[in-house]
DNA sequence: AATGAGCGC
């Protein structure tokens, strides 16, 4: 079910190829969620204190900029059961927090070790013969 | 400076 390996090619400067784990059924359950439409100013407390009531939360992660510091208006949050982070994702999808609509889905994970990329040179010659 | 779909180090 975890088995396709999915490519993004993002915009064209860096080339960057990013590789997730998607399940094949649109549909699936994982004990991570992936909130999106954050506001900027929501922090990882807030963001906790409105998803630890549906269950024991384990982590949340809201992601900054690396060097403006701003908050990128997504984060992760962590359930310790599947069950929770479902009942949490079907109360809060699309309920708003400090005043901007939560837009939740289960977390893919990315690809353990990412894409390797094995260099291949076309003139190298095997000598061990 | 303002930005609003997306999937982190």
């Amino acid at each position: 079910m975890f088995l396709i390996r999915r490519f993004k090619l993002a915009n064209h400067p860096t080339l960057q190829l990013r590789y997730y784990c998607t399940p094949t059924s649109s549909s699936f359950t994982s004990k991570k969620l992936f909130v999106g439409g954050l506001s900027w100013s929501v922090d990882e407390k807030s963001l906790n204190d409105a998803f630890s009531s549906f269950g024991e939360v384990v982590e949340v992660k809201i992601i900054y900029d690396k060097d403006s510091g701003r908050s990128r208006g997504f984060g992760f949050v962590n359930f310790t059961k599947e069950d929770d982070a479902s009942s949490a994702k079907d109360a809060m999808d699309g309920k708003a927090l400090l005043g901007r609509p939560l837009r939740i889905s289960f977390a893919l994970e990315k690809v353990r070790g990412g894409p390797v990329v094995v260099p291949r040179l076309s003139n190298v010659r095997d000598d061990s013969s």
